[in-house]
DNA sequence: AGAAAAAGAGAACAAAAAGAAAACAAATTA
DNA sequence: TAATTTGTTTTCTTTTTGTTCTCTTTTTCT
């Protein structure tokens, strides 16, 4: 791999923030001017650089024709669209130490500005808040929350559930399950470390 | 898949900024006015490069003719990212009543490959669906559906409700609440029209 | 200061693109 | 029908463009 010069780096700077005005691939002669060249040939050994350094491609359409930018450049933006997914949440582990299973779209709605992170509901703790099994739930990464929120709770560091937090204090946590048939359990907050908000849901029928 | 040389996509760029003002297609030797060129001929070589790459095509209405500008190219890049979004539900019109509020970007999992669109809900009819007042829901666009299945109904062409519709037969159809406190009603086919399925469901809690 | 690297200018050449002009055929108009 | 416009093809010339080369100037580094 080359390294790039400085002035390589500066044509491609001006290649890449100026490259919307160029309707099609620009020629030598026509970029010579916009840098204030004289000569093609000197602008030619650059443009040659930045091929060879894969930052830009030659126009492929026809076979005399100037420089465009290549992918490379969009690949930056190729950011993984949509929210981290990161497994089930009945499973007993640390959000931390689960690996990123894949990414979701997710509409605006359902996400904060926050990071967040996607999460499949395993179980029925919190069927009675319209939460059920097998729903995605979208969590803003946290490690506080007000009472009555929806947290994903980390208990002595082995099981991490979804519940209603209530009743914070210096000396106790209370974690409420949404579901007649279970009941509430309090903690010290040692013992509880709360690992998001929930702030959006999805569920599908198909 | 051709690329456009430069003059080429010039000469593309004036016929989309000018398309208007030409009454009908123009002929090669108006063009070559507007352009400032002295052939035909070479402006003929231009054109059939646009039209081989399909951003141009010929008149259809007389055998001997210009050429002119084609809608799909424009059309294409002018899709609404994502499912229109058409309001809320409780709103006792039928959907194609609806105008499109917006468009909302819906994750993949949460629809189909048939068309679909987004509704608001309003009101607790499926609250023991685990479907809450202010939820949206995907719908996929259909007139019939499976016993089971949620739809979203309009009764007698004034109320669009969702329900379970259950029971269907020539004489009859059971649109079912997911609510104790409500019961469910049967109709007569004739007073039941069905506009959609449920396949996917959002919730946002911020 | 001196060597090496980088940048630039300019000329020359071949290939490609663009244009001009003429000639012909099909369609349209008078 | 005759005349004219218009699309189409062909041949040729001009212009543009990529490419290579040599030489000079500037920058960078030891």
């Amino acid at each position: 791999m080359t390294v790039l010069t400085r002035r390589q780096t500066e044509i491609y700077n001006y290649l890449r923030d100026n490259a919307d005005s160029f309707a099609c691939a620009p020629s030598l002669d026509e970029l010579c001017v916009h840098l204030g060249m004289a000569s093609r040939g000197s602008l030619y050994k650059h443009i040659m650089a930045l091929i060879n350094a894969g930052l830009v491609e030659p126009f492929a359409g026809n076979k005399q024709a100037g420089v465009r930018l290549t992918l490379p450049y969009e690949a930056e933006d190729e950011l993984p669209d949509g929210l981290p997914f990161i497994g089930s949440i009945a499973a007993g582990k640390p959000i931390e130490a689960l690996a990123t299973v894949g990414y979701m779209a997710v509409p605006d709605a359902l996400k904060t500005n926050k990071p967040c992170y996607v999460l499949q509901v395993k179980g029925e703790s919190m069927i009675d808040a319209g939460i059920y099994d097998g729903d995605w739930v979208v969590i803003e990464q946290r490690d506080h929350a007000r009472n009555g929120e929806i947290v994903v709770a980390l208990i002595e560091n082995t099981e991490a559930t979804l519940k209603y937090i209530d009743q914070q204090s210096s000396e106790k946590i209370m974690l409420v399950p949404a579901n007649v048939s279970m009941s509430a359990f309090t903690y010290h907050p040692e013992q509880v470390q709360i690992q998001g908000v929930l702030v959006g849901q999805m569920r599908s029928y198909r």
